[in-house]
DNA sequence: CTGTTTAAAACAAATGTTTAATTTATTTTT
DNA sequence: AAAAATAAATTAAACATTTGTTTTAAACAG
């Protein structure tokens, strides 16, 4: 689980070429060239390509499980630790959002497994945390009780994926330059989803 | 433009496949085999397998163009006509989902070009006709003016898009089956993704 | 016959991986 | 501490497949 420095800079160029190109579309000679190091090393280190892949997003997910319990044991109204949380929620994405397209990429076709375990424990732990915080939130009254729970996070890296899954796109609509973006992403973006969050949660749904 | 009945064939094991496998891990052959004709159709017919590519879909994008002019046109309320602009959305949204998903895929990475003037020109034309019916909202007083209107349709393709990539994780944490799931994606997650957009629409944002 | 469609084979290029040899680091022995 | 021995890291080359595409020729249609 300890890399060495030549492992690290293997993952990391390979995290951003995966990213960039998908797992296909990049060759064990394109990150041996960007990391500078002989093309056998990949496989010396980590066995294989998909070995590879598997240990990077090990890695990764190591700094993913979220401080989402912090906030949980806050003292504060449900409101605003829902605030708190998304605004949390939404950082993380923003810090491992290579990682989280190439896992979206390989998950569409399950041809490599990826072993998604380590992965939704990651998701239901979170999960459970809003639950816990929603709940809350209904007793209290201030929430109320028609919510999809399980659909509070989709709705958040859904929407956060497409964002910048279709940057070039959204940046041209938005009026946005490629420096103004990322700042779009940690402010106004934000305010924006907690702004649909609270709507959600807020205000029972009169329509249908 | 128009495709004889191999061509079609073609095309659709290639949506498909690609969707299922991405556009660099299925090979021509792997199209060839299914569509039971010789490796060598698919470059006779389309010149390359980029080109396959293009054609499939450009030819997914005339279906695409969605019918929410006629509810802008209706005579209803603001608030019933974006009830429907979200039905009729999200239902298009899941007819087309492979080719969106190669599409996502694809724009994912710059590598293929995929001429996205044709997407982005689709995308501007349903954005505007929103734009109309929730500014028309706003004036009567139903809709609150604090709202990124370029990102609506961000919620629900993002939304959408997250729960079809993620389908078995989805399926397992909301208990559906593997029929019930296309049942759920059309009725009850709807109605959740309308109760969002109306709590995002009807009410003015309270807190930060 | 003429032009289009199908098929099998061949092509060159690229891929993931392994081998074998060489350099560098580390440990052991003197 | 110096030398010898062992292990680890690194390299270049080769390997076997697979890839997209082309060629050549046969079958078929009008």
């Amino acid at each position: 689980m300890a890399f060495t420095d030549k492992q690290l800079e293997i993952i990391q160029v390979a995290e951003a070429l995966f990213a960039e190109k998908g797992f296909d579309g990049t060759s064990i000679r394109d990150i041996s060239a960007k990391a500078d190091v002989n093309v056998a090393m990949v496989s010396y280190y980590f066995g294989s390509k998909e070995k590879l892949l598997e240990a990077l997003v090990l890695h990764r997910i190591a700094d993913m499980s979220l401080q989402l319990e912090n906030i949980v044991g806050l003292e504060a109204s449900p409101k605003e630790k829902m605030l708190k949380v998304t605004e949390v929620y939404l950082h993380k994405l923003a810090a491992n959002c290579d990682m989280y397209k190439i896992v979206q990429q390989e998950m569409a076709h399950g041809k490599r497994q990826l072993n998604s375990e380590a992965f939704n424990d990651v998701r239901t732990a979170n999960m459970d945390l809003i639950r816990k915080i929603v709940e809350e939130g209904q007793r209290q009254g201030t929430f109320q009780q028609n919510v999809k729970i399980e659909l509070l996070p989709n709705l958040m890296v859904g929407s956060f994926m497409h964002l910048t899954t279709n940057r070039s796109y959204y940046q041209q609509i938005l009026h946005l330059t490629d420096e103004s973006f990322s700042q779009y992403l940690q402010v106004d973006f934000v305010k924006h989803m907690q702004q649909t969050l609270m709507g959600l949660l807020c205000h029972p749904p009169q329509n249908v």
